[in-house]
RNA sequence: CGGGCUAUAGCGCAGUCUGGUAGCGCGUUCGUCUGGGGGACGAGAGGUCGCAGGUUCGAACCCUGCUAGCCCGACCA
Protein backbone atom coordinates (compact mmCIF):
# COMPACT_ATOMS: atom_id res chain seq x y z
CA UNK A 1 0.00 0.00 0.00
CA UNK A 2 1.27 3.51 -0.49
CA UNK A 3 0.75 5.80 2.20
CA UNK A 4 -0.76 8.87 -0.14
CA UNK A 5 -3.75 6.38 -1.75
CA UNK A 6 -4.06 5.04 1.78
CA UNK A 7 -6.87 6.66 4.58
CA UNK A 8 -4.36 6.88 7.52
CA UNK A 9 -5.58 9.89 9.43
CA UNK A 10 -2.56 10.01 12.46
CA UNK A 11 -2.85 13.05 15.05
CA UNK A 12 -0.22 14.50 16.26
CA UNK A 13 -1.31 15.43 19.55
CA UNK A 14 -3.56 13.57 22.01
CA UNK A 15 -7.39 13.51 22.23
CA UNK A 16 -8.47 15.00 25.13
CA UNK A 17 -11.08 12.19 25.79
CA UNK A 18 -8.61 9.30 25.70
CA UNK A 19 -7.16 8.61 28.75
CA UNK A 20 -5.40 5.40 28.65
CA UNK A 21 -2.63 4.45 25.99
CA UNK A 22 -4.51 2.46 23.99
CA UNK A 23 -7.10 4.26 23.56
CA UNK A 24 -4.80 7.19 22.57
CA UNK A 25 -3.17 5.55 20.16
CA UNK A 26 -5.63 3.88 18.35
CA UNK A 27 -7.11 7.56 17.77
CA UNK A 28 -4.01 9.09 16.95
CA UNK A 29 -2.70 6.38 14.42
CA UNK A 30 -5.74 6.69 12.83
CA UNK A 31 -6.84 3.03 13.46
CA UNK A 32 -10.60 3.85 15.33
CA UNK A 33 -13.27 6.42 15.44
CA UNK A 34 -15.23 7.12 18.36
CA UNK A 35 -19.33 6.84 17.44
CA UNK A 36 -20.84 6.91 20.41
CA UNK A 37 -19.85 6.08 24.05
CA UNK A 38 -18.20 2.33 23.73
CA UNK A 39 -18.91 2.33 19.90
CA UNK A 40 -16.46 2.89 17.17
CA UNK A 41 -15.89 2.87 13.54
CA UNK A 42 -12.65 1.01 12.65
CA UNK A 43 -10.76 2.72 10.29
CA UNK A 44 -8.51 1.09 7.46
CA UNK A 45 -5.75 0.26 9.98
CA UNK A 46 -7.59 -0.97 12.89
CA UNK A 47 -9.78 -2.97 10.72
CA UNK A 48 -6.76 -4.15 8.94
CA UNK A 49 -5.69 -5.71 12.68
CA UNK A 50 -8.99 -6.69 13.57
CA UNK A 51 -9.29 -9.17 10.88
CA UNK A 52 -5.44 -10.13 11.47
CA UNK A 53 -6.48 -11.64 14.68
CA UNK A 54 -9.72 -13.09 13.37
CA UNK A 55 -7.91 -15.00 10.83
CA UNK A 56 -5.67 -16.41 13.38
CA UNK A 57 -8.43 -17.38 15.79
CA UNK A 58 -10.25 -18.88 13.00
CA UNK A 59 -7.16 -20.88 11.92
CA UNK A 60 -6.89 -22.31 15.58
CA UNK A 61 -10.38 -23.02 16.14
CA UNK A 62 -10.55 -25.14 12.95
CA UNK A 63 -7.01 -26.68 13.89
CA UNK A 64 -8.65 -27.88 17.19
CA UNK A 65 -11.60 -29.55 15.13
CA UNK A 66 -14.32 -26.74 16.00
CA UNK A 67 -16.80 -25.80 13.17
CA UNK A 68 -16.92 -21.95 12.05
CA UNK A 69 -20.30 -20.40 11.65
CA UNK A 70 -22.74 -17.00 11.86
CA UNK A 71 -25.57 -16.11 13.78
CA UNK A 72 -27.78 -12.94 13.82
CA UNK A 73 -26.76 -9.82 16.00
CA UNK A 74 -30.35 -9.63 16.36
CA UNK A 75 -32.05 -12.42 18.46
CA UNK A 76 -35.95 -13.16 19.25
CA UNK A 77 -36.57 -12.60 22.97
CA UNK A 78 -38.34 -15.83 23.12
CA UNK A 79 -35.63 -18.14 23.25
CA UNK A 80 -33.92 -15.89 26.27
CA UNK A 81 -37.41 -16.59 27.98
CA UNK A 82 -37.47 -20.27 27.66
CA UNK A 83 -33.94 -20.14 29.05
CA UNK A 84 -34.88 -17.62 31.80
CA UNK A 85 -32.36 -15.26 31.12
CA UNK A 86 -33.97 -12.88 29.67
CA UNK A 87 -35.19 -11.37 32.76
CA UNK A 88 -31.90 -12.16 34.20
CA UNK A 89 -29.81 -10.84 32.40
CA UNK A 90 -30.45 -6.85 33.47
CA UNK A 91 -30.12 -3.71 32.08
CA UNK A 92 -26.89 -4.75 30.01
CA UNK A 93 -29.02 -6.52 27.33
CA UNK A 94 -30.18 -3.98 24.68
CA UNK A 95 -33.98 -4.83 23.89
CA UNK A 96 -35.51 -3.40 21.33
CA UNK A 97 -39.37 -3.75 19.55
CA UNK A 98 -39.74 -4.13 15.96
CA UNK A 99 -42.54 -2.88 14.02
CA UNK A 100 -44.67 -5.76 14.91
CA UNK A 101 -44.07 -4.73 18.65
CA UNK A 102 -41.99 -8.33 18.83
CA UNK A 103 -39.56 -8.23 21.79
CA UNK A 104 -36.02 -8.84 20.39
CA UNK A 105 -32.29 -8.17 21.85
CA UNK A 106 -29.19 -7.14 20.21
CA UNK A 107 -27.58 -10.68 21.49
CA UNK A 108 -24.75 -10.32 24.21
CA UNK A 109 -23.96 -13.59 23.72
CA UNK A 110 -25.15 -16.81 22.11
CA UNK A 111 -26.04 -19.76 24.52
CA UNK A 112 -29.96 -19.46 23.88
CA UNK A 113 -29.57 -19.39 19.95
CA UNK A 114 -27.27 -22.20 19.50
CA UNK A 115 -28.77 -24.53 21.81
CA UNK A 116 -31.81 -23.68 19.71
CA UNK A 117 -30.09 -24.94 16.61
CA UNK A 118 -28.55 -27.76 18.08
CA UNK A 119 -31.60 -29.21 19.73
CA UNK A 120 -33.41 -28.94 16.71
CA UNK A 121 -30.68 -30.64 14.45
CA UNK A 122 -28.69 -33.23 16.85
CA UNK A 123 -30.94 -36.15 18.53
CA UNK A 124 -27.98 -38.27 19.07
CA UNK A 125 -24.92 -38.97 20.90
CA UNK A 126 -23.63 -40.31 18.01
CA UNK A 127 -23.18 -36.57 16.64
CA UNK A 128 -21.64 -35.86 19.50
CA UNK A 129 -19.11 -34.07 20.61
CA UNK A 130 -19.82 -31.40 18.26
CA UNK A 131 -17.94 -27.66 18.92
CA UNK A 132 -19.65 -24.81 17.05
CA UNK A 133 -18.04 -21.41 16.77
CA UNK A 134 -18.66 -17.94 15.67
CA UNK A 135 -16.61 -14.43 15.32
CA UNK A 136 -19.85 -12.01 15.54
CA UNK A 137 -20.59 -8.33 17.06
CA UNK A 138 -21.94 -8.46 20.58
CA UNK A 139 -23.51 -5.59 22.23
CA UNK A 140 -23.44 -5.27 25.77
CA UNK A 141 -24.77 -1.88 27.13
CA UNK A 142 -22.44 -1.26 29.93
CA UNK A 143 -22.99 0.99 32.84
CA UNK A 144 -19.70 2.73 32.07
CA UNK A 145 -17.71 1.92 28.89
CA UNK A 146 -14.42 3.30 29.04
CA UNK A 147 -11.07 2.69 27.94
CA UNK A 148 -11.53 2.48 24.01
CA UNK A 149 -12.14 -0.81 22.85
CA UNK A 150 -11.30 -2.00 25.70
CA UNK A 151 -14.90 -2.55 27.51
CA UNK A 152 -16.80 -0.85 24.49
CA UNK A 153 -20.57 -1.85 24.59
CA UNK A 154 -20.62 -3.13 20.77
CA UNK A 155 -17.67 -5.21 20.20
CA UNK A 156 -15.88 -8.42 18.26
CA UNK A 157 -16.09 -11.51 20.13
CA UNK A 158 -15.55 -14.94 19.15
CA UNK A 159 -17.80 -17.25 21.29
CA UNK A 160 -17.58 -21.09 20.80
CA UNK A 161 -19.85 -23.75 22.50
CA UNK A 162 -19.08 -27.39 22.86
CA UNK A 163 -21.80 -30.06 23.20
CA UNK A 164 -20.91 -33.55 24.82
CA UNK A 165 -22.63 -36.34 26.00
CA UNK A 166 -21.34 -36.22 29.45
CA UNK A 167 -19.29 -34.72 32.03
CA UNK A 168 -15.84 -36.24 31.43
CA UNK A 169 -16.59 -35.76 27.78
CA UNK A 170 -17.44 -31.88 28.17
CA UNK A 171 -14.37 -31.54 30.42
CA UNK A 172 -12.25 -32.95 27.63
CA UNK A 173 -13.83 -30.21 25.56
CA UNK A 174 -12.95 -27.70 28.18
CA UNK A 175 -8.94 -28.60 28.19
CA UNK A 176 -9.10 -28.77 24.50
CA UNK A 177 -10.27 -24.72 24.56
CA UNK A 178 -7.88 -24.26 26.77
CA UNK A 179 -4.67 -25.54 24.49
CA UNK A 180 -6.12 -24.12 21.56
CA UNK A 181 -6.85 -20.55 23.83
CA UNK A 182 -2.77 -21.11 24.82
CA UNK A 183 -1.67 -21.70 20.83
CA UNK A 184 -4.06 -18.62 19.86
CA UNK A 185 -2.43 -16.26 22.24
CA UNK A 186 0.69 -17.63 21.65
CA UNK A 187 0.90 -17.03 18.08
CA UNK A 188 -0.50 -13.20 18.44
CA UNK A 189 2.82 -12.52 20.00
CA UNK A 190 1.36 -12.44 23.30
CA UNK A 191 1.58 -14.00 26.81
CA UNK A 192 -2.01 -14.57 28.07
CA UNK A 193 -2.26 -16.73 31.53
CA UNK A 194 -5.09 -18.92 32.10
CA UNK A 195 -6.76 -17.98 35.82
CA UNK A 196 -9.19 -19.49 37.84
CA UNK A 197 -12.35 -17.20 37.77
CA UNK A 198 -16.03 -16.59 38.79
CA UNK A 199 -18.46 -17.55 35.82
CA UNK A 200 -20.83 -14.76 36.42
CA UNK A 201 -23.96 -14.41 34.21
CA UNK A 202 -23.38 -17.30 32.29
CA UNK A 203 -23.33 -19.60 35.56
CA UNK A 204 -21.66 -22.90 35.64
CA UNK A 205 -19.03 -24.96 37.81
CA UNK A 206 -15.55 -24.48 36.17
CA UNK A 207 -14.08 -21.72 34.16
CA UNK A 208 -10.64 -20.02 33.78
CA UNK A 209 -10.07 -16.47 32.12
CA UNK A 210 -7.27 -15.84 30.06
CA UNK A 211 -5.13 -12.46 31.10
CA UNK A 212 -2.47 -10.31 29.67
CA UNK A 213 -0.91 -8.87 32.27
CA UNK A 214 -1.01 -4.59 32.09
CA UNK A 215 -0.77 -1.84 34.15
CA UNK A 216 -3.95 -0.74 32.78
CA UNK A 217 -5.52 -3.72 33.10
CA UNK A 218 -8.92 -3.52 35.31
CA UNK A 219 -8.53 -6.82 37.33
CA UNK A 220 -6.28 -7.34 40.06
CA UNK A 221 -3.95 -10.63 39.42
CA UNK A 222 -1.82 -12.86 41.85
CA UNK A 223 0.25 -15.38 39.95
CA UNK A 224 3.31 -17.60 40.70
CA UNK A 225 5.81 -15.94 38.07
CA UNK A 226 6.52 -19.66 37.25
CA UNK A 227 3.66 -19.71 35.15
CA UNK A 228 5.45 -17.35 32.78
CA UNK A 229 8.24 -19.48 31.84
CA UNK A 230 5.74 -21.80 30.22
CA UNK A 231 5.47 -21.90 26.26
CA UNK A 232 3.29 -24.03 24.11
CA UNK A 233 5.84 -23.41 21.16
CA UNK A 234 5.40 -25.36 18.20
CA UNK A 235 5.11 -28.63 20.09
CA UNK A 236 2.45 -31.16 18.38
CA UNK A 237 -0.82 -31.06 19.75
CA UNK A 238 -3.77 -34.09 19.32
CA UNK A 239 -6.47 -32.02 19.78
CA UNK A 240 -8.45 -35.53 20.06
CA UNK A 241 -6.21 -37.08 22.95
CA UNK A 242 -7.91 -36.62 25.93
CA UNK A 243 -4.41 -37.19 27.72
CA UNK A 244 -2.82 -34.94 25.96
CA UNK A 245 -5.21 -32.32 26.84
CA UNK A 246 -5.76 -32.84 29.72
CA UNK A 247 -1.37 -33.10 30.53
CA UNK A 248 -1.01 -28.85 29.42
CA UNK A 249 -4.41 -28.32 31.13
CA UNK A 250 -2.40 -29.54 34.25
CA UNK A 251 1.03 -27.77 33.51
CA UNK A 252 -1.04 -24.62 32.74
CA UNK A 253 -2.94 -24.58 35.71
CA UNK A 254 -1.01 -26.02 38.74
CA UNK A 255 0.95 -22.94 39.28
CA UNK A 256 -1.48 -20.48 41.56
CA UNK A 257 -2.81 -18.06 38.84
CA UNK A 258 -6.06 -16.21 40.24
CA UNK A 259 -7.85 -13.17 39.60
CA UNK A 260 -9.10 -11.00 42.75
CA UNK A 261 -12.23 -12.98 42.42
CA UNK A 262 -11.11 -15.80 43.56
CA UNK A 263 -7.91 -15.04 45.17
CA UNK A 264 -6.88 -17.35 48.23
CA UNK A 265 -4.13 -15.85 50.45
CA UNK A 266 -3.25 -19.05 52.22
CA UNK A 267 -2.99 -21.42 49.08
CA UNK A 268 -0.72 -17.65 47.41
CA UNK A 269 0.99 -17.71 50.60
CA UNK A 270 2.73 -21.56 49.74
CA UNK A 271 4.34 -20.37 47.00
CA UNK A 272 7.90 -19.60 47.23
CA UNK A 273 7.94 -15.90 48.19
CA UNK A 274 10.41 -14.60 45.73
CA UNK A 275 7.81 -16.05 43.01
CA UNK A 276 4.63 -14.69 44.60
CA UNK A 277 3.79 -11.93 41.72
CA UNK A 278 0.84 -9.08 42.05
CA UNK A 279 -0.16 -7.26 38.82
CA UNK A 280 -3.00 -5.90 37.02
CA UNK A 281 -4.45 -7.82 34.14
CA UNK A 282 -6.42 -7.47 30.88
CA UNK A 283 -9.23 -10.23 30.13
CA UNK A 284 -8.88 -11.14 26.79
CA UNK A 285 -10.91 -14.62 26.74
CA UNK A 286 -12.44 -16.99 29.10
CA UNK A 287 -13.52 -21.13 28.97
CA UNK A 288 -16.47 -22.12 31.04
CA UNK A 289 -18.55 -25.74 31.85
CA UNK A 290 -21.46 -24.94 33.13
CA UNK A 291 -22.90 -28.65 32.65
CA UNK A 292 -26.79 -29.08 31.74
CA UNK A 293 -27.84 -25.15 32.39
CA UNK A 294 -29.37 -24.23 28.74
CA UNK A 295 -29.73 -28.09 27.87
CA UNK A 296 -32.39 -28.84 30.80
CA UNK A 297 -34.49 -25.45 30.30
CA UNK A 298 -34.44 -25.63 26.93
CA UNK A 299 -34.58 -29.53 26.64
CA UNK A 300 -31.42 -30.11 24.46
CA UNK A 301 -31.40 -33.78 24.48
CA UNK A 302 -29.48 -36.70 22.39
CA UNK A 303 -30.20 -40.35 22.54
CA UNK A 304 -28.15 -42.48 24.08
CA UNK A 305 -27.78 -46.47 24.39
CA UNK A 306 -27.88 -47.10 27.93
CA UNK A 307 -29.56 -43.81 29.54
CA UNK A 308 -32.27 -42.86 26.95
CA UNK A 309 -33.23 -39.33 26.59
CA UNK A 310 -29.79 -37.39 28.10
CA UNK A 311 -29.57 -33.15 28.34
CA UNK A 312 -25.88 -31.91 26.86
CA UNK A 313 -23.08 -30.99 28.71
CA UNK A 314 -21.64 -27.76 27.56
CA UNK A 315 -19.75 -25.58 27.72
CA UNK A 316 -18.85 -21.92 26.22
CA UNK A 317 -15.60 -19.93 25.37
CA UNK A 318 -14.96 -16.68 24.29
CA UNK A 319 -11.79 -15.10 22.76
CA UNK A 320 -12.66 -10.51 22.93
CA UNK A 321 -11.14 -10.42 19.45
CA UNK A 322 -11.64 -6.61 19.07
CA UNK A 323 -10.50 -6.10 23.26
CA UNK A 324 -7.49 -7.83 22.39
CA UNK A 325 -6.30 -5.34 20.11
CA UNK A 326 -6.48 -2.69 23.24
CA UNK A 327 -4.58 -5.22 25.22
CA UNK A 328 -1.87 -6.31 22.80
CA UNK A 329 -1.04 -2.27 22.55
CA UNK A 330 -1.10 -2.05 26.24
CA UNK A 331 1.47 -4.83 26.43
CA UNK A 332 3.67 -3.45 23.35
CA UNK A 333 4.36 0.46 23.15
CA UNK A 334 6.94 3.20 24.02
CA UNK A 335 6.44 6.55 24.24
CA UNK A 336 6.53 7.08 20.16
CA UNK A 337 3.96 4.88 19.59
CA UNK A 338 2.39 1.06 19.09
CA UNK A 339 4.74 -1.42 18.47
CA UNK A 340 3.66 -3.97 16.03
CA UNK A 341 4.44 -8.01 17.14
CA UNK A 342 5.08 -9.47 13.86
CA UNK A 343 2.22 -11.67 13.70
CA UNK A 344 -0.28 -9.12 13.99
CA UNK A 345 1.24 -5.95 12.60
CA UNK A 346 -1.10 -4.33 10.06
CA UNK A 347 1.55 -4.06 7.21
CA UNK A 348 5.08 -6.27 7.31
CA UNK A 349 7.61 -3.15 6.99
CA UNK A 350 7.33 0.23 6.25
CA UNK A 351 9.50 2.19 2.89
CA UNK A 352 10.34 5.31 4.18
CA UNK A 353 11.44 7.44 1.33
CA UNK A 354 13.29 10.40 2.42
CA UNK A 355 13.85 12.54 -0.39
CA UNK A 356 10.46 12.44 -2.48
CA UNK A 357 10.91 13.61 -5.78
CA UNK A 358 14.31 12.71 -6.12
CA UNK A 359 14.94 10.34 -9.37
CA UNK A 360 17.29 7.99 -7.65
CA UNK A 361 15.31 7.42 -4.10
CA UNK A 362 11.80 7.60 -5.79
CA UNK A 363 13.23 4.52 -8.08
CA UNK A 364 14.83 2.39 -5.34
CA UNK A 365 11.68 3.07 -3.28
CA UNK A 366 9.62 1.86 -6.10
CA UNK A 367 11.97 -1.87 -6.40
CA UNK A 368 12.15 -2.32 -2.95
CA UNK A 369 7.69 -1.59 -2.72
CA UNK A 370 7.25 -4.04 -5.37
CA UNK A 371 10.14 -7.05 -4.53
CA UNK A 372 8.45 -6.61 -0.95
CA UNK A 373 4.50 -7.07 -2.12
CA UNK A 374 5.62 -9.83 -4.68
CA UNK A 375 7.22 -11.33 -1.60
CA UNK A 376 4.79 -10.85 0.51
CA UNK A 377 6.18 -8.36 3.14
CA UNK A 378 2.94 -6.31 2.74
CA UNK A 379 4.76 -2.97 2.78
CA UNK A 380 3.69 0.24 3.46
CA UNK A 381 5.44 2.85 1.37
CA UNK A 382 5.08 6.57 3.17
CA UNK A 383 4.97 8.28 -0.47
CA UNK A 384 4.54 11.51 0.71
CA UNK A 385 6.10 14.97 0.01
CA UNK A 386 6.94 15.21 3.79
CA UNK A 387 10.25 15.48 5.21
CA UNK A 388 11.91 13.51 7.31
CA UNK A 389 10.78 14.07 10.79
CA UNK A 390 7.19 13.92 9.93
CA UNK A 391 7.64 10.43 7.79
CA UNK A 392 9.73 9.00 10.65
CA UNK A 393 7.16 10.35 13.00
CA UNK A 394 4.25 8.54 12.13
CA UNK A 395 6.15 5.56 11.00
CA UNK A 396 7.00 5.15 14.80
CA UNK A 397 3.30 6.07 16.03
CA UNK A 398 1.83 3.26 13.64
CA UNK A 399 4.53 0.73 14.91
CA UNK A 400 5.22 -1.56 12.07
CA UNK A 401 8.09 -3.62 13.39
CA UNK A 402 10.27 -2.89 10.56
CA UNK A 403 11.45 -0.13 8.35
CA UNK A 404 13.84 0.27 5.39
CA UNK A 405 14.85 4.37 5.16
CA UNK A 406 15.70 5.00 1.82
CA UNK A 407 18.20 8.24 0.66
CA UNK A 408 20.21 10.02 -1.07
CA UNK A 409 23.07 9.15 0.95
CA UNK A 410 22.58 5.68 1.74
CA UNK A 411 21.86 4.71 -2.07
CA UNK A 412 25.83 7.05 -3.32
CA UNK A 413 27.19 3.68 -1.21
CA UNK A 414 24.37 1.34 -2.34
CA UNK A 415 22.94 0.70 0.68
CA UNK A 416 19.48 1.18 2.71
CA UNK A 417 18.48 1.37 6.25
CA UNK A 418 16.82 -1.86 8.07
CA UNK A 419 15.22 -0.91 11.77
CA UNK A 420 13.77 -2.63 14.23
CA UNK A 421 11.06 -0.98 15.60
CA UNK A 422 11.00 -2.31 18.84
CA UNK A 423 15.49 -1.93 19.99
CA UNK A 424 15.54 0.92 17.64
CA UNK A 425 18.84 -0.54 15.91
CA UNK A 426 19.67 -0.08 12.29
CA UNK A 427 21.57 -1.86 10.00
CA UNK A 428 22.84 -0.68 6.41
CA UNK A 429 22.08 -3.11 3.30
CA UNK A 430 21.78 -3.67 0.00
CA UNK A 431 18.17 -3.46 -0.49
CA UNK A 432 18.11 -6.78 -1.61
CA UNK A 433 19.51 -8.28 1.32
CA UNK A 434 17.22 -6.27 3.71
CA UNK A 435 14.10 -7.82 1.58
CA UNK A 436 15.54 -11.23 2.39
CA UNK A 437 16.06 -10.58 6.15
CA UNK A 438 12.60 -9.43 6.50
CA UNK A 439 11.26 -12.65 4.36
CA UNK A 440 13.33 -14.66 6.65
CA UNK A 441 12.00 -13.32 9.83
CA UNK A 442 8.36 -13.40 8.86
CA UNK A 443 8.84 -16.85 7.53
CA UNK A 444 8.93 -17.75 11.42
CA UNK A 445 5.95 -16.08 12.45
C1' C B 1 -26.67 4.14 39.09
C1' G B 2 -23.91 7.71 42.86
C1' G B 3 -19.76 11.46 42.77
C1' G B 4 -16.49 14.84 39.86
C1' C B 5 -15.34 17.35 35.25
C1' U B 6 -15.99 18.97 30.25
C1' A B 7 -18.52 20.77 25.58
C1' U B 8 -15.64 27.17 21.14
C1' A B 9 -12.49 25.14 13.36
C1' G B 10 -10.22 18.26 11.78
C1' C B 11 -6.97 17.93 16.75
C1' G B 12 -5.12 20.57 21.28
C1' C B 13 -6.61 24.97 23.72
C1' A B 14 -7.55 30.56 25.15
C1' G B 15 -11.68 33.87 25.53
C1' U B 16 -16.78 33.27 30.04
C1' C B 17 -15.31 35.98 36.29
C1' U B 18 -16.10 41.90 34.25
C1' G B 19 -21.90 40.91 27.88
C1' G B 20 -20.14 44.76 22.54
C1' U B 21 -20.51 40.54 16.83
C1' A B 22 -14.57 34.90 17.99
C1' G B 23 -8.69 34.03 18.66
C1' C B 24 -3.88 30.98 19.20
C1' G B 25 -0.89 26.46 18.09
C1' C B 26 -0.99 22.09 15.10
C1' G B 27 -3.17 20.23 10.77
C1' U B 28 -5.15 21.73 5.92
C1' U B 29 -4.91 24.71 0.64
C1' C B 30 -1.60 27.62 -2.79
C1' G B 31 3.43 29.54 -3.73
C1' U B 32 8.81 29.92 -2.84
C1' C B 33 12.99 28.14 -0.40
C1' U B 34 14.28 23.60 1.93
C1' G B 35 15.34 18.22 2.51
C1' G B 36 18.45 11.98 7.33
C1' G B 37 13.90 12.84 13.38
C1' G B 38 7.28 16.82 13.20
C1' G B 39 11.84 23.20 8.86
C1' A B 40 11.26 28.65 7.20
C1' C B 41 8.71 32.67 4.83
C1' G B 42 4.33 34.61 2.36
C1' A B 43 -0.88 34.20 1.06
C1' G B 44 -5.69 31.61 1.97
C1' A B 45 -9.82 28.38 3.47
C1' G B 46 -12.30 26.57 7.60
C1' G B 47 -16.68 28.02 13.41
C1' U B 48 -25.36 27.39 13.79
C1' C B 49 -19.32 28.84 20.23
C1' G B 50 -23.39 21.01 22.19
C1' C B 51 -29.13 21.95 21.91
C1' A B 52 -33.56 24.71 23.50
C1' G B 53 -35.60 28.63 26.03
C1' G B 54 -34.97 33.15 29.00
C1' U B 55 -32.73 38.12 30.58
C1' U B 56 -30.74 42.30 27.62
C1' C B 57 -30.45 47.45 22.79
C1' G B 58 -26.85 43.42 22.35
C1' A B 59 -25.14 36.65 24.82
C1' A B 60 -19.57 32.03 23.48
C1' C B 61 -19.96 34.90 28.19
C1' C B 62 -25.48 35.85 32.74
C1' C B 63 -30.09 32.50 34.12
C1' U B 64 -33.16 27.83 33.41
C1' G B 65 -33.82 23.15 31.24
C1' C B 66 -31.94 19.32 28.24
C1' U B 67 -28.27 16.40 25.57
C1' A B 68 -23.55 14.33 24.76
C1' G B 69 -18.62 12.88 26.24
C1' C B 70 -14.62 11.82 29.86
C1' C B 71 -12.76 10.37 34.85
C1' C B 72 -13.51 7.87 39.98
C1' G B 73 -16.70 4.22 42.37
C1' A B 74 -20.23 -0.03 42.30
C1' C B 75 -20.94 -3.75 37.94
C1' C B 76 -18.88 -6.50 33.72
C1' A B 77 -15.80 -10.31 27.76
Amino acid sequence: MRLSKYFLPVLKENPSDAQIVSHRLMLRAGMIRQAQSGIYSWLPMGFKVLRKLENIVHDEQVRAGHNPMLMPTMQSADLWKESGRYEDYGKEMLRVTDRHDRDMLFGPTNEELITDIFRSNVKSYKDLPLTLYQIQWKFRDEVRPRFGVMRGREFLMKDGYNFDVDKPSAMHAYNRHLVSYLRTYERMGMKAIPMRADSGPIGGEDTHEFLVLAETGESEVFYDSKILDLHLGDREVDYDSWDQCAAIFDEWTTPYARTDETHDAELFAQVPAERQMTSRGIEVGQIFYFGTKYSESMNAKVSTPDDGDVPVHMGSHGIGVSRMIGAIIEASHDDKGIIWPEAVTPFGVGIVNLKQGDEEADAACEALYKSATALGLDPLYDDRNERAGGKFASMDLIGLPWRITVGPRGLKNGVVELTSRKTGESEELTPELAIEKLVKIYADV
